[in-house]
DNA sequence: TCAGTGACTGTTT
DNA sequence: AAAACAGCCACTG
């Protein structure tokens, strides 16, 4: 039995470059899909995971980067986002739809 | 031990 | 349509 935070970090790392995912859709594939806020405490924590977990491409739902503000700076999180070609307005993706990348897809 | 909080989401008023 | 409520599980004080 693998813990629930390893499966988010296999998850996320698994998410391509250029695509981004949400909370749901992750609680969703491991299992509780209600636990989405689970998945934003392990990413929370996924700062000192091995390796790293690319948690700048998880968002909420309507691609607003909920996370921004527990990243280090006040704009790295969008910065990170924006040079994978994801386009960033106001704290939300712009073409949300077309970049996001369901789990199940993969798995 | 109890109560409050959190990188969310879906249902109900 | 917008706002409020409830469920989810782990952690901290």
């Amino acid at each position: 039995m693998v813990s629930f935070a390893e499966k988010v970090y296999e998850v996320v790392r698994k998410i391509p470059k250029g695509k981004v995912s949400s909370y749901g859709a992750i609680a969703r594939c491991i299992g509780s899909g209600r636990s989405s806020r689970m998945v934003g405490w392990v990413l929370n924590h996924s700062g000192m995971a091995e390796p790293p977990v690319p948690a700048h491409r998880v968002v909420n739902r309507n691609g607003l980067l909920s996370g921004k503000h527990h990243f280090p700076g006040e704009n790295l999180m969008q910065s990170l986002l924006e040079n994978e070609g994801i386009k960033i307005n106001d704290n939300q993706e712009q073409d949300f739809d077309k970049v996001f990348w369901d789990p199940m897809q993969n798995l």
